[in-house]
DNA sequence: TCAAACTTTGACGAAGCGTCATTTTATGAT
DNA sequence: ATCATAAAATGACGCTTCGTCAAAGTTTGA
């Protein structure tokens, strides 16, 4: 966050170098519409405002064409701007995508916070986690798949590097919410790793799991060994085993972890579980 | 497969029935090249021979441009065939995607069958197919992102009927495959689930950890939460965290499976580990 | 040897992408 | 209030890519 943030504030374009205007942007060449973090001028929170709008449109795109319906003549077509105004805020089609995955991840974030002040033992909190990826995969289809899809290279060859960037504030963001609940896991007594690195490792585990599971329940549905199963406790499942391979306490043999799920949508996501019917 | 098997071999275009040629199509209407199982024409062969080559250039292109440098317009150029040609083979740009991606899957049956037949435990094999897995994911980096991707609904709206089938029938052939290690480790009282839905439960347990590990480990790099991690180990870590959880005998504090790892990559993928270097 | 069946070809139209010269709007100094 | 200047918005344009199809070429078997 510190690019170039020590350059005046207005520049020529004499001697080559790219004008950096009022609206200063992170990164050096391709991110537009990045801001520093300062108090935003009335112009700079319309056109906060309008990338919000965009989005909108873009997701309500994808929502009713598919995937691959969503292209920026379209999204210029359904918005009120025009095409260059568009291309001000998403510096191509990947670009987009970008956006909209680092949308979810903050819905996401969000919830992930409301389930770590959950009452509960640190496992149970751990489930809530789980909970809140599923019900943004489960809300926001498209969207999470854009998620996905920004982690494969044909995105990250073009998306900005300033967005790329924030995409992976956010993930070290849900990282360190993680982290912070293992290690209350760890003081509490519930789960006891050996060393420090163990805690990377559980942590990475954790997210193996739990996004392999959402992913693979969303996107293959109709493959037999995704049909065959009982798909509401899949889920649950694979988390109890894994969390009961690592020990942490207390075991599911001990509690009914089924009572605990169903707790977290009534108790925690009441208002999300309830938009998705 | 037994999809038009019963129609006559040549039909007329009257009537306004699709025509069948010789060449015998498994769908309807779209997905050209996608034989019925019976003895090849010479121009069948040729013509199969043509969609090995065709695949081997596409991959060339992808591994040296990357994901989106691979179009259509240089796949044409790059081989000895026109576009219409090109196009006979794959219905579009995410056939031929699918296509590479049946590629692999293949690629991956036949290095999960040789981890069967390793000497070992039911624990030791279950390792060793997920060995392969990573296998396939390290040698075909971008191949392994086609298996990937075609589970997103971009590809899945576009490809060819035919193709989707196939991917599923080897999909169904590798799940099989678990589900006898599954069935092979039970009948050796390895292991002991309650139900029968549990044999399900665990080969998706098992699906969902191998293929959340792999695909973060392959496209999330330079994500915190996987760069501070020991990425040699990663993938066995979850593994035996796992199959721990599972109680899939021995457990890991009683066996080495650091040394069953090794074990696997020189007794059983020698060659490709070799390949890899 | 020939007609029918099948394949190959590449020019073409449509659609998508991204750019940039030009026009419009906003800002702030006088 | 006026005007010069900076910034933003516009949309026509050029280029790439996609996928089709009528026509030309090839194979098959009678």
């Amino acid at each position: 966050m510190t690019l170039r943030q020590s350059l005046t504030k207005r520049q020529k374009t004499k001697g080559g170098l790219a004008v950096v205007p009022m609206m200063q942007k992170c990164d050096s060449n391709d991110n537009p519409k990045c801001f520093i973090r300062r108090a935003l001028t009335k112009r700079e929170q319309n056109v906060m405002n309008r990338e919000l709008e965009l989005l909108d449109v873009a997701e309500k795109i994808m929502a009713h064409e598919g995937f691959s319906g969503l292209t920026m003549d379209k999204l210029v077509a359904a918005c009120d701007y025009s095409k260059g105004t568009v291309y001000n805020h998403f510096a191509n089609k990947e670009d987009l995508f970008c956006a909209l995955s680092t949308k979810g991840m903050k819905f996401i974030i969000s919830l992930v916070k409301r389930a770590l002040k959950m009452q509960g033992s640190s496992r149970e909190k751990c489930l809530a986690i789980v909970y809140a990826h599923q019900l943004h995969s489960q809300m926001h289809v498209t969207a999470s798949f854009c998620v996905l899809m920004v982690k494969t290279p044909a995105v990250l060859e073009r998306a900005s590097t300033g967005r790329i960037a924030i995409q992976r504030e956010l993930e070290m963001e849900i990282t360190l919410l993680v982290d912070e609940l293992i290690a209350q896991a760890i003081e509490a007594g519930d789960m006891t790793p050996n060393r420090r690195d163990d805690i990377n490792a559980v942590c990475f585990a954790l997210w193996s799991m739990s996004f392999g599971s959402s992913a693979i329940l969303a996107s293959a549905q109709d493959t037999e060994a995704v049909a065959r199963l009982d798909m509401s406790n899949a889920l649950l499942f694979n988390m109890n085993v894994l969390l009961d391979g690592l020990k942490w306490l207390p075991m599911s043999d001990e509690l009914d972890y089924h009572a605990t799920w169903q707790r977290i949508g009534k108790e925690v996501f009441a208002a999300e579980v309830a938009a998705l019917s």
